[in-house]
DNA sequence: CTCATCTTTTGATCTATGTCAAAAGATCCC
DNA sequence: GGGATCTTTTGACATAGATCAAAAGATGAG
């Protein structure tokens, strides 16, 4: 059983008509390290759930890459801005090493949904969860110190520090390398 | 019309059947300023829409308030993290100034989804708008100063400064209240 | 293995914003 | 309508974290 199927199962039921839906709708593909998933600028016709790897997102600002998040196993994402709105997307999403990740296009997404409510109470599951964890997560964000930020992120991946360079945990949270390099040496 | 209808119309389309099970299920309330709608602990059971007026959300720190969102007119809100996960509430949400508002207690908006996909759907919209919402003002939010914050607040809310006092603002900014003062004194 | 490149660390300043204290201004209630 | 209370502004000083420069350490291709 593969984690994409229990993440559903975990949501709606899976019958064996919602099984056979994912089996063919959902694209399996295999990506090498620092793959392009989504580029800035272009509109995301794509939900993606991430089976196996890392995967980042992030964005240019004055030449300097913005982290905003780090994607591990078993996680839906997308750019909701560009999906939802139909806008060209904020932000490019990258492997961060070779990862395993099923995907269905936009069109598939809402005919599926339209066919069958599961699938309704599905999409509606995937971003509720998803804002519910952004309301946990933001609580007091901008009142903590460079290291309660740290140890907030920690606390979420806790070897974090082993599979993404400084520099891009540095950026996610809002510090200069230097910084993040002296918040580690006093641990 | 109203706008709670009008903004459901925007989502899905308003067959009599679902005009009515919206005027059966949403109940409609007037609340003086300052009225506690949701407290920081308490389990949530609603899903609310602003008519008319203001709503804050905060949550206290070390004693002093700190404020997580404004919530003006045509907007659906509750807390999320509560809502969905079936927590207490990590934030107290208070009316700004009298203010309408709809709401729908959690088990009934459970039936319904169940009952009419429409408002699956509609569930599901509300909530990819927020994360889509969501996407966009974060984006860079760490790396701004606090006059770059306060410009993108102005932008969503051009007369905030009217409407909410200076040490709400600031707390939402994330910014001491003499920051802000002196950020609007140099305007 | 080794040179070139990428990443992290360290040191020396600089600056935006915080904190504390108090004055000035606005609002509310008896 | 005037004192009490709440809110905003101003000043003086402190500090977390930025920036710039350079050394030290790690990684990878040939």
């Amino acid at each position: 059983m593969n984690t994409l199927k229990e993440n559903i199962g975990s949501k709606i039921s899976l019958t064996p008509k919602i099984h056979a839906v994912i089996e063919e709708h959902f694209i399996e593909e295999e990506f090498p390290k620092n793959h392009i998933l989504i580029k800035e600028g272009q509109y995301v016709q794509k939900l993606f759930f991430l089976e196996e790897g890392m995967v980042r997102s992030f964005h240019y600002a004055e030449d300097k890459e913005v982290n905003s998040w780090f994607y591990t196993p078993n996680q839906f994402f997308t750019s909701w801005y560009s999906f939802h709105e139909k806008n060209a997307s904020l932000e490019t999403m990258e492997t961060l090493e070779p990862s395993l990740i099923y995907s269905i296009d936009y069109t598939s997404y809402q005919t599926l949904m339209d066919t069958y409510p599961e699938f309704q109470k599905l999409g509606r599951l995937i971003a509720e969860e998803q804002l519910a964890f952004v309301d946990y997560y933001s609580r007091g964000y901008m009142f903590m110190s460079a290291k309660e930020r740290y140890d907030l992120l920690l606390s979420f991946f806790p070897d974090i520090e082993l599979k993404i360079k400084l520099g891009h945990i540095a950026s996610f949270l809002g510090v200069s390398q230097e910084t993040l390099s002296r918040i580690r040496r006093n641990k």
